[in-house]
DNA sequence: AATGAATGAGACTTCATTCAT
DNA sequence: CATGAATGAAGTCTCATTCAT
């Protein structure tokens, strides 16, 4: 693997540990055991890592949100392109720790964009279920729903920090459904949902 | 008012807008336009500064948390309630912020402390809501709820930088009963819910 | 006792303790319950402190060199003046460590003066032992003597810290005269010098 | 010859000059015309640069008496270590002043061990003349002795910074020997001892 | 591509000293 | 006499970044 791409992933393994704060340019050269003048042969700095970054996780959701068609999936499609989606979230997840973080003039736009977007797709889902009239919201209700859901997938991802990804994305899963279900006609079809 | 309280005064809001990480303690003294002698003759450092306005806090939430009776409150002093404790957290917000970035070695903790206590004390009033037969969710189900419960608290604290500081917190009292809403057996009767 | 008083016997044992350049004003005041404010009130600052103690001390020796007539001083009188001239150095033992560690330009004159005072009057010490026919050592080797002899005097006190001062001044005292002895045509007969 | 080296040199030279406390981390990179940046590049801090000289210093110490034989050696040869034993003290002299000055738990252990060394190296020297019948001291004032030409050995470092190094060593030499002189049997058949 | 020494701005901290009360 | 808050210069140290090789 060539350099440029083990700097973006050693910087991002680090930034998810210890927050891209704590990080500095010569501790993810010292951890690649590259020098500190190749780091920068390759990016510009600190920042353009994690702009980078931040273009990867964008393109990867922008991939999924495009693909996805709220109308005409089916409901375990609906639970894998779930899982997918919250799985990308995870992998780039001091992104969005960032956000909270650091001022916005700094703080990346496109980890900003990016938010916007999972935002208002989390209100298209919405309405594209009670479209096929599976939830019954109404609208400002249905506004505040999609709030608390885009929150608390957000949110999952700086504090469910167990043992593997895949369980961690299983149970934000779970935990995003459990917020919608009360609110649905009938009991979803998930797969994986065995509950 | 003494130095040493402007000093904290100052610091929070700085904290609160900026983020801990990105304030130093040269930014407090110019913004308090005192000198950087005269910080350090008031606090060794950022981290006491810290160190003081998480045990502000700690207080605050402990003496609300302990004058309340779970059993016997009526939902109009409830909501009161959790206007308070919202409006305290929301007060000294940084320091939630800063849990989620902060290693435990270094990041303090007080905070770490207070998560706890939030935490369980949202699973008991699950519990107490459960008792006067007012909530219905089974035993995994209700603790889920309440994880979300408090990971919406604290995550609607990030991003609900609006307006004043009373509106916020009115629509993260909203956005927490909203959550619970769909499993009471009869509507809350709280003052002020009147949407 | 007056403030300034206490302010220089405090200085003394701070400086002998940990020595002058470890010991800040703060210290000083702290260890007094005083303000900062109230030291610089009674001295310009340490250095006017070091000052003072640097002409107590150079008074005593004074006051010592010039009582004694080493022509007509009996053995035993020797020796009790001796105890009382280490004493004397013993009680301001910063000072000579001072000299050697703090450039000429800060140091401090006096203690230097006190030096060179003390050291001619070694060699008169010898001269008048020789004169009296008790001591035999040649031109050349007498000055090597005088020079063993003071700057014994000065090591011993940097490191025989030991138990109580009057213990160490006695150990002092048999240290230096140990060094004459081999030289002397007939052992002295000096109160205390039992071995 | 590496700027690590040259740190190390020009810091021992100013340390002897002016006693440690006396030179700041700035001092040394203003004396080489370094940035204060490049001094933390090779150096965390002023004290891992004494605690490197320490090594050094210990180092050669260590070797010197590591090489010689007390039993064996000759007079001649006796005098040429004593020589080199001087030269090496002198050479990182600063560090025995620190000794005196800054208390133990900062004060580096290193030249602590070394004393050590070096005092009971005189003594043991002491032993083995007079096993060889050199030397007629009894034991309590061998010890006397022995200590004696430590603290001699010791102070004169701190006091005759006169011209050359080679001579200020010749002169140190001299002195030890002619505290031992009145001692021996007979008189010592030393190389340059000329008296 | 890669190295690693070097830079310089700026953060953190200490302390002698002043000054209004 | 005494207080203690305030000052500012200076010391220690970090880090993003550059540059000659």
């Amino acid at each position: 693997m060539g350099t440029r791409q083990r700097i973006l992933d050693t910087s991002l393994a680090m930034f998810n540990h210890h927050g891209s704060a704590n990080i500095t340019s010569l501790d993810i050269a010292a951890e690649l055991e590259i020098s500190p003048g190749n780091l920068y042969y390759h990016f510009k700095g600190k920042e353009e890592i994690i702009n980078q970054l931040s273009k990867e996780c964008e393109l990867a959701v922008g991939t999924l949100l495009a693909r996805v068609d709220l109308e005409a999936i089916s409901e375990s499609e609906y639970w894998v392109f779930l899982l997918s989606l919250l799985r990308v979230c995870l992998h780039y997840r001091f992104l969005f720790l960032d956000l909270q973080t650091v001022a916005p003039p700094q703080g990346n736009r496109g980890a900003q964009r990016l938010m916007k977007q999972l935002h208002s797709f989390t209100a298209h889902s919405l309405e594209a279920l009670e479209e096929k009239a599976l939830l019954q919201v109404k609208g400002e209700q249905r506004e505040q729903l999609a709030d608390n859901l885009f929150l608390l997938g957000l949110s999952w991802l700086c504090f469910d920090s167990g043992d593997s990804d895949d369980k961690a994305v299983e149970r934000g899963a779970q935990r995003l459904i459990s917020l919608v279900n009360p609110h649905l006609t009938r009991q979803l079809n998930l797969a994986g949902t065995d509950q």
